[in-house]
DNA sequence: ACGCTTCAATCGAACGTTTGTTATAAAAAA
DNA sequence: TTTTTTATAACAAACGTTCGATTGAAGCGT
């Protein structure tokens, strides 16, 4: 095998593994055959089955990293929560596994939830409560509005109709083809729900 | 000991257990000890550790089954939409484990997914599309609403609440004292995000 | 009230696997 | 030569399950 090439394949074999049936779910034996590996070059690149693991979690987390895209250019507030949405449909459709590790952490934090996962979510949380405030100062919300509030609404919108994809594919279509639908549909409820000035 | 204590004591800790680490996280051992109880009684009673899981499984989505009561009385469908938020509230409230394995059932499914957990969700999905469609027939509604979208949507916020819990405490107050200015707040968002002819 | 049987409930030890890790030596690649 | 990878064996620890023994209450004929 090429160089790193095993580095490699266990990271990728490892995502998958840990994301299908967790930490405890995967024995190092069956991950390391699935990569075409040996079981010691777990111990040898990641210093063992757990440091593969927290290895994986931080990989998939640093696309975090670049959220704060989402605010420039016209950085309207109706324009970031339609970004915002767009992002978390297109970061969960780019990679699937996502998803497993942020509610498998928070249902089930491990060591590395405080130092990986929980800043994560805290900064994306942070923007949007950001975004809801300057919008009620430029009185485009309604000034009653809890952001805070109003912020986890509106991350659970996007986030919970990847989640409960399995359970609900027969009763809703959860296709790549209608996401530009469904962001404009989520934006519109979300949005038309803060606006200021209700009939 | 009692008649049947065990057993009893067994689930209650099962219970427990099984949510904060899941079904490979914890072993019989550790969980006959804590339950005070020996190891074979596991066996015994549930035949063995994934019956014991399963049994646990049923207990906690046993919930699902009293859904309907939200529909009864006015029967108006923004009642039903408020009574949604609150029941799954105060369900959480009641309850804490259950989300555990409602988000790890979605993302790590067991065998017992497609009997248990997913018919109880997708029963509670499909009253909210129900009342949605009832909705836009009375006219109180936009007809272009995409019902199935919408009713994901309100689940969304609703249980995303919680399940964000261990990461946005230091944001949001996640206190049952503001419960019922919670549910008011989701439910003007969410109704007026989807009420008929906008200003 | 008595002795006897029955049976569900419980226990702790033992079994055979599998676990994660480590050590070793050799092969392959750079 | 040095780094990377392989294969293999060994290890103690932990795993889920099973087995025989023990307990104690209930049932029953006398």
């Amino acid at each position: 095998m090429a160089k790193n090439d095993c580095r490699t394949k266990l990271m990728e074999i490892g995502t998958r593994l840990f994301a299908e049936r967790g930490l405890h779910g995967v024995s190092i034996r069956e991950l390391s055959q699935e990569a075409g590996a040996s079981i010691s070059m777990i111990s040898y690149y990641f210093g063992g089955k757990e440091g593969l693991y927290s290895a994986v979690l931080q990989e998939q987390f640093a696309c975090f990293d670049q959220i704060e895209e989402i605010r420039k250019q016209g950085a309207e507030p109706l324009d970031v929560i339609e970004g915002y949405i767009r992002w978390t449909l297109q970061r969960h459709r780019n990679n699937p596994y996502l998803l497993r590790f942020y509610t498998s952490e928070l249902t089930n934090p491990t060591l590395w939830f405080h130092t990986i996962v929980q800043p994560a979510i805290e900064k994306i949380i942070r923007i949007l409560i950001d975004v809801l405030d300057d919008g009620i100062r430029r009185q485009q919300f309604r000034k009653e509005l809890h952001t805070g509030n109003a912020a986890l609404a509106l991350a659970g919108m996007a986030n919970y109709f990847f989640l409960s994809t399995l359970a609900t594919e027969n009763l809703v279509s959860h296709s790549a083809e209608n996401d530009e639908e469904l962001i404009r549909q989520y934006a519109a409820i979300f949005t038309q729900g803060i606006l200021a000035s209700p009939p």
